[in-house]
DNA sequence: TCATAGATGCGAATGGTTTGCATTTGCTAT
DNA sequence: ATAGCAAATGCAAACCATTCGCATCTATGA
């Protein structure tokens, strides 16, 4: 995405234009990956930003209350991860070996809420799918490797 | 459950049979409530036993080590919570206004994750979903209270 | 009954995240 | 362009769920 863009972005936001947001927000529009707010931290550092790590964690609350980012929690990962959010409804696939996170673009729940709104009386405003498993590569790999 | 049942699942499971394990697995297979380490303990000091947080958590550790308890993480939540295991495939429903936890007992993703493996070559072992609302109780009332 | 592996208590450590406060910076109205 | 103000930042300390080290205790099998 182009600087101007991201400014207007996050402006538009009402927040206000610094260069922290302006270098997270590339970071996390530039990857598929999901960060940790540490990752994103040493990656600035890295670069040479003198960023302090709870200014990290203090703009993503913000890109996350303004959904910029989206704020993600794996099962049993201490670590929030932090994906630019591309409002493409999605869900991830986790390989237990290698811990690689995969998203996944079809949704097999739309039509199966509804139905869950009739039958229990709620609301649904918002559902998480994971599936953990093994990836092709680790399947073949006889030694698994983790990281 | 009766004590002599959980005595057997206990050393069934290759542990040993201590008043703290049977005391808590008496607590978590008695409720459909998910407790947290924490509440756990509170609900065991207040029976007037004489507990450490720890053993909470090392006993916790070693019961979903052997399947009998089952670890959930909620999305956003903080501490991790306990149900115990009844060996009966479920999900979540998670009101965002009161914080209620109701399980659901069917499943739509059996079919679609035999397709999901085709189409990604990934072995799945296992999968979660949450889905978030309001329930009915909370859709009523127009004061949203939140505890 | 004894030996021993496993369980427990206690306190301290861990590690991700949050907060208080003083200082700096970006934005708006003049 | 500039002043004033709210928002953003840096830094250090706090938070809080969870884990760990180590000494002591206890359940279990021989």
């Amino acid at each position: 995405m182009r600087k101007e863009n991201l400014i207007d972005k996050i402006m538009d936001a009402g927040l206000k234009n610094t260069k922290y947001r302006v270098h997270i927000i590339d970071l996390l529009s530039g990857t598929e990956e999901l960060l940790s707010a540490q990752e994103i931290y040493h990656r600035l550092i890295h670069k040479k930003l003198r960023i302090n790590l709870s200014t990290v964690y203090r703009t993503l609350d913000k890109l996350v209350e303004t959904k910029i980012v989206s704020r993600v929690q794996i099962e049993n990962e201490k670590q929030a991860l932090y994906e630019y959010n591309r409002n493409i409804h999605h869900h991830f696939l986790i390989c237990q070996s290698c811990n690689r996170i995969i998203p996944i673009y079809h949704c097999p729940l739309h039509e199966y809420e509804q139905k869950l709104e009739e039958e229990s009386g709620f609301h649904i405003t918002a559902h998480r799918v994971e599936f953990f498993g093994y990836c092709s590569d680790c399947q073949k790999s006889v030694t698994k490797h983790s990281s």
